[in-house]
DNA sequence: TGTTAGCACTCATTTGAATCGAGTGCTAAT
DNA sequence: ATTAGCACTCGATTCAAATGAGTGCTAACA
């Protein structure tokens, strides 16, 4: 695929300033770049080309007699041709992680550390979005004398459990009659569904316990919400930041990670479900629309797990992030989170 | 209550510099204080007292012709003034937590948050720790056709589940009846006493379905052991710490936060059970043991939700923070958590 | 005898000038 | 079309002087 703006020499250059920037986040000159490419064109070509390049807007100075950096616009295109080699080689990841370990939540922040650790940047992971918020599965318990406990489970498997005082009291037949009643009348409705009609017709059935029949459904209600809008977001690595000396200056650092830890500024970015075709997102720079993140790119990827359950990780690093390799690991981990819940259903 | 090293003046003199230090962050010098306390002495008069104070190791000069500094022992000494006023009036902080909110986690994550804008340091809070793990309640259920929910109720209604595949078939019948076995022989009992009497007892009873005895108390089991390490501790206003220009250079920024990043170190903080008469706690500098804390100070306050469940809150902040603001935030706070949970019981 | 004014001295920080050097743009030669 | 050469730019570095906050000490004072 020719590009009609860019000859060869000029795409092996751009593509040698933005590797070696990635290298060294210092400026490069067209000496070194000149030695870079085997001294195949002298620096005064190089300049020239760099000259051109820049009028483009793939490449900026940063002040005159400073060499140049890439731009937005330069790392898209580099971005962009990574992209299109789909070398999807899916290299062993630790595998530690995928050990019996039983709670969603507890995996998602381990993944978070593991990828912040082995890609020096940080590294953010979203919950999962329950799309079809559909009821499984109902139960009623009594847990102790004055107290009843619900269980609500949602397809997809989610679990939420509340105790709440027993306002009347039930006996055990009436308890397993009631459970009876419960699913037998919600099984597999979604929360839309469950209507005026449908909530009478159970207080009938309930005679004199129409109280529980309201306690239930005021808990299912709730539980539906608050999965809703609490999504949750582990971030890890965080401080890895400080290992770009563009990124640490006390005025930025502070700026981005207030931004992190604000879980409401992430939604925006781990939101969206705009997934390209390899289900990977990247923001270069100001394309995140997030302030703080002007100096940043981020690069998400959506992971599924099966039934409808989706959520998104997310990487975050200097604008010079090598880019190779965080696709890459992405693309990885998101083929293991596959295939452990796969095995999980088993 | 007379101090046998420190006479009326020296302690007022240290207080004015504490104070002082406390509102700047800079060095402060004799005439400073000579201006500050009404100009009773002179500034030559300041000096000697704090050539005094300095001897004896109340403050330290960063270098020669600075202003003075409190040192740790300072600190220690101003800390142990407040704490021996006890001044618990309880002022009314944001209600906006105590509304209806269920989940626990959740509570305490918007608190960190509370604690960590209303004192302008960092905040961190532990999840509770459970000290008697007994048994309260179990509930078997088939959830659908191939997989079964165990719900584990510990004392103090701690709530776990988990869903497993069903390795075997049961009636609705057996079920009932494996729930009353489960329960009849389990309620009540520490995980030290499940011994083998008990299981073999159990599978006894439970004749062709021994193997889903198994796969319940497997499950028990995993359950109290995972509580006992995922000790959960939330952070917030990590990055507050920029707001002090003593702990905001990159160096020692990034040491912190990697400090509260890292939840291992911050159970040393938050693990220890000697309270205070107060159940307060001040650690001032290198007293916390903490390496990436030295120039810290750390005030923790154990909380008790009733029935053994406890846990811990704790403010990080410099060594010149409001100690006496804080130290009200967290008794206030602690009142606040006892209402709000006492309220629940209801 | 305790307090204070005065003064010489110290030393981190600020300021500004000089220098350095990486890198560019342009021109002329190849 | 490519390249060598050179003047020029401008941030970064270095260094010394100036600044000023603060101390310690001494002598005078109440």
């Amino acid at each position: 695929m020719r590009n009609v703006e860019l000859d060869e020499r000029k795409i092996t250059i751009l593509k040698a300033i933005i590797k070696n920037y990635m290298d060294t986040g210092e400026p490069v000159g067209s000496r070194t770049i000149s030695k870079y490419v085997e001294s195949k064109w002298s620096s005064a070509t190089i300049r020239n080309e760099m000259s051109d390049l820049e009028e483009m807007g793939y490449i900026v100075q940063p002040h005159t007699s400073a060499g140049r950096i890439p731009s937005d616009k330069g790392y898209r295109f580099y971005v962009d041709q990574i992209l299109q080699e789909k070398n999807s080689e899916v290299a062993e990841i630790q595998e530690l992680m995928i050990q019996r370990v039983d709670r969603l939540e507890s995996v998602l922040k381990k993944l978070a550390k593991l990828l912040a650790r082995d890609t020096n940047y940080a590294a953010m992971i979203s919950g999962p979005r329950y799309h079809e918020n559909k009821l499984k599965f109902l139960q009623l318990s009594r847990v102790d004398e004055e107290k009843l406990l619900i269980v609500t489970v949602l397809e997809g498997n989610l679990i939420k459990n509340t105790i709440v005082p027993a306002t009347e009291h039930l006996s055990d037949e009436e308890l397993l009659n009631m459970n009876i009643l419960l699913n037998s009348n919600l099984n597999g409705l979604t929360i839309e569904e469950i209507n005026l009609e449908v909530i009478s017709r159970m207080k009938q059935q309930a005679g004199q316990h129409a109280g529980i029949v309201d306690l239930v459904l005021n808990q299912v209600a709730e539980v539906i919400r608050a999965d809703s809008e609490d999504l949750q977001i582990y971030t890890s690595g965080a401080t890895n930041i400080f290992k770009y000396p563009e990124l640490s200056d006390n005025q930025k650092a502070s700026e981005l990670l207030s931004t992190l830890e604000h879980t409401e500024t992430l939604k925006d970015l781990v939101g969206g479900d705009e997934a390209g075709e390899t289900g990977i997102q990247v923001y270069i720079g100001e394309e995140s629309q997030v302030q703080a993140m002007r100096d940043c790119s981020v690069v998400t990827a959506n992971y599924e797990l099966g039934e409808g359950i989706r959520g998104t990780i997310g990487i975050i690093g200097p604008k010079r992030m090598d880019y190779e390799k965080v696709l890459k690991t992405l693309r990885t981990v998101m083929t293991q989170l596959d295939a452990a819940f796969k095995k999980e259903e088993r």
